[in-house]
DNA sequence: GTGAAAGCGCTAACAC
DNA sequence: GTGTTAGCGCTTTCAC
């Protein structure tokens, strides 16, 4: 492995003159700059990030901490991070916390933290105290649909405003028997996390129209995902509770029920309307296309990225934390009716 | 931020038992070590992970290079991986090459490769010239359906046979004229990434059954997508040329094509039949539920750690390359007949 | 413009 | 069992 002293002793300059023509620092003669670049292209020497780290203690990495690497969301989200920091010459890292307490306690210790400029942190398997205990240098901006401690910054989707629009256009629509699927039936002041806030929305387009609704068409589920939503609709559909509608408390959710629904041979949106919540890329591909809530984000990205470089601009400086909502917004396609 | 030497006064020992007592090394008394730790608990100590990196050489961090983030495939990948490394006390961070030349020359820099103790690379952008201008002691296994320097080891699907699988099924259920939806129409020895060997295998179906395809059966698609999937399909259907088959070359180019086939009114599987490849974790869910090639990922995920650990273990050693193909399998589901 | 000295926080090697 | 010495490869500071 070369180093830049190989370099300096091949140039005859000083290591401090070979790092100065790395970092494009200005006080270096024209003719020695371009001996040095030659020597540094001969020798295909490359700076150890690692050294430079230790001693300037800066990193020029973002990390995304996400719960899974293969959820859809999470493949959108880093995608539209990475874009954004690219343009500000730093990259991005994504770590994967498991959706696991010890998962993310590991994925967030200070020595992990430490390896990074600033830290994009979706929480899922710690709470709120977990997450308070974080005493760290490391500018971090929370990421997700959870209550968690106010000194963070925050940026999270409008879970009850987009919840109450899916629901509320059923019921326009003429839905009587509007299903929440992977909804809380009771709110519980710890775990206010995604889906006791869409089931706050799917109650507030209830208490909108003047309805009360059916207690047995909030349904929960262990895990939101497209195999637990299948097996959950064909529960609903065997019980002969009536239903004509169905928010979906994510796309992906909502893909498990189109399936479920067509393999019940009821028809979308004619029987049963349907609306998620996530506009994934494929959304708008499945049959028939998904209606969902748009949760607005490009407005969370650029969000998360202003807030994390305000905290990096800052240094030690106290900053006053912020939670930023993205804009939601209903996009309407084939799975319901006008 | 605490260091050791902080730890090392608090406690009254010297730095060097601090270090044996964080790394658990065994000649450390045992009240020595509970004072330690004692200190280590009260000053919230966690050790500089750079400044460790630096000296001892190993980061217990492999890299995951993808050519982006928002293909379910890759994200599928990611989760597969990290399992699988956390049992080895090892973690994963995933990076982005973008699928352009510059991001992955950048993302395998011989500075962001010395980063890990191992790196699975999966190319897209740079050509098999690049690849090879990669001199790094960093072990480095390759992912992906290209032709690439023999000297790395590589991890690939079996793409030619999963192609022969799926479109033989459709030949052999009455499919008459067989699309390939993101195939190529010419071989190119540079080219020789998935579309060409997949239609490789399309070909040998044919060949097999004794037919000569329709050269209009071979749909070129500038990027592999949902999408685009469903530009080209209505394309297709609109310009009359007959078909009653399609095998798209990916889930997520079949997506695309089963909204589009819906779309223009087509029944799948009774007018035409559809299989992808790559068995995403979704596709089960699709309506109609997607026939797939199933690329055997866990044995592409355990072969490439195994041959990436063999490498590790080998440090300075040679070794020979090896070229890991995955064992395809053809899922039927309902967007094909018996 | 260029260079010498110091040290970031840690661990390998060896002495005691 | 524990401490001492040296140095990983780089950048910061300051002298020339």
């Amino acid at each position: 492995m070369t180093t830049m002293s190989d370099v300096a002793r091949e140039a005859g300059v000083s290591v401090m003159t070979v790092s100065n023509v790395v970092n494009g620092r200005p006080r270096v003669g024209a003719e020695t700059r371009l001996r040095v670049l030659d020597v540094i292209a001969g020798l295909g020497y490359e700076v150890n990030l690692n050294a430079r780290r230790l001693r300037a203690g800066r990193t020029d990495t973002v990390a995304l901490i996400v719960p899974c690497f293969d959820h859809v969301y999470f493949g959108d989200l880093a995608a539209r991070v990475a874009r954004a920091l690219e343009a500000t010459g730093r990259h991005l890292v994504v770590e994967q916390g498991g959706a696991t307490r010890e998962g993310e306690l590991a994925a967030v210790s200070l020595a992990r933290l430490k390896m990074y400029d600033g830290v994009l942190l979706s929480v899922v398997g710690l709470d709120s105290a977990d997450v308070d205990r974080l005493r760290t240098a490391t500018p971090i901006v929370l990421l997700g649909e959870r209550e968690l401690p106010e000194r963070f910054d925050h940026v999270s989707m409008g879970n009850v405003e987009g919840a109450r629009l899916a629901t509320a256009h059923m019921l326009a629509t003429g839905s009587r028997s509007v299903v929440i699927l992977g909804g809380a039936r009771e709110w519980s002041p710890q775990e206010s996390g995604m889906s006791q806030m869409r089931t706050a929305g799917w109650r507030a387009a209830h208490a909108d129209a003047g309805r009360e609704p059916d207690p047995r068409l909030v349904i929960e589920m262990a895990a939101p995902d497209s195999a637990e939503a299948h097996r959950a609709i064909g529960a609903l559909v065997d019980s002969r509770v009536p239903f004509d509608g169905v928010f979906a408390v994510t796309d992906a959710v909502a893909i498990g029920v189109l399936a479920g629904l067509a393999a019940a041979g009821l028809r979308v949106p004619e029987d049963v309307q349907v609306i998620g919540f996530d506009n994934l890329n494929l959304s708008e591909f499945l049959v028939p296309a998904l209606s969902t809530v748009d949760p607005g984000h490009l407005a969370m990205v650029d969000g998360a990225l202003r807030l994390l470089d305000r905290r990096i601009a800052a240094g030690d400086e106290p900053v006053v934390p912020e939670h930023v909502v993205g804009p939601v917004r209903l996009v309407l396609r084939g799975s319901t009716r006008r």
